[in-house]
DNA sequence: TGTTATTTGCAACTTTGTTGCAAAAGGCGT
DNA sequence: ACGCCTTTTGCAACAAAGTTGCAAATAACA
């Protein structure tokens, strides 16, 4: 799957097949939880940050990935699911973030619930993390 | 109101009253939205960036103050409504963050939906960050 | 007013975010 | 396969934020 997937996704966004571009898209694949700067720079340790950080800026600036608020203030990022463009992320479930394992991952399944917001108030999009235990530490707890 | 409620509300969580807390408190009394250490730091600036630093550090950990999810990474802060503990933040209000204005308010009349997990999740707290465009910018605009 | 534990300011350092510029590499027509 | 042009990368450099240790200053309380 991988290899003519990821040459395939950055086609389509119009962006130059770079062994970089390449290989943090793959990183984004085989993650299942949201990835931080940080996270990129210690397993492509090839790389320059800088140009780690620049093609974290483009990824997100086309729509292929979003931004995942942590707790922690770290900005992680996750790819998005398909539906985001260069100009509305529409990317709206819920982010779940572990406090044991510290890991953040997306939950497709669950979506972000309408918001009423009071009058004068225009809503653009909302970004929700619930944080707790996830399924993988809550089994070894119970050993 | 400020000066004995300031006082009290230190010597209910058995903090000293000195003049940097009485002052950063007061900061987040008077505005009506969340507040990021560099916003303290523009302020207060007779302060060290440190001291502040570890106020904040202090009132987080007490529950005086509260975390506020903001898009660009940076951490904003908010007086917690009186429920939250040491050990539990009860605080589960929605926030929102205004695209024009940048400043980030605790929208207490709106609560936090509740969430399902999926099967395996425990659910702890959650944060919702709502973007969009405040009362007073829509105003503006039609001024 | 004096003693003690806490808090502050300073110095120093780490990590993350950001920009400019020249060298390297990708895309495309031939 | 080659060369040209545009984009991308790496380096250097700097800005901003987070964090710690330690000695001096200060709050609390007798």
């Amino acid at each position: 799957m991988s290899a003519d997937n990821i040459n395939m996704l950055l086609k389509t966004y119009n962006l130059r097949l770079t062994e970089c571009r390449k290989d943090v898209i793959g990183v984004f694949m085989e993650q299942h939880h949201a990835v931080s700067q940080p996270d990129l720079e210690l397993r492509l340790n090839h790389y320059d940050r800088v140009t780690l950080y620049r093609t974290l800026t483009t990824f997100l600036n086309k729509g292929i990935i979003h931004k995942v608020l942590d707790d922690t203030g770290l900005t992680k990022y996750a790819l998005c699911s398909g539906h985001c463009t260069e100009h509305h992320h529409a990317d709206e479930h819920v982010h779940f973030k572990c406090i044991k394992c510290e890991n953040t991952i997306c939950i497709d399944a669950v979506s972000v619930p309408a918001i009423t917001l009071p009058d004068g108030f225009t809503y653009l999009d909302a970004n929700l993390l619930v944080r707790g235990i996830c399924k993988i530490c809550q089994a070894k707890n119970n050993h």
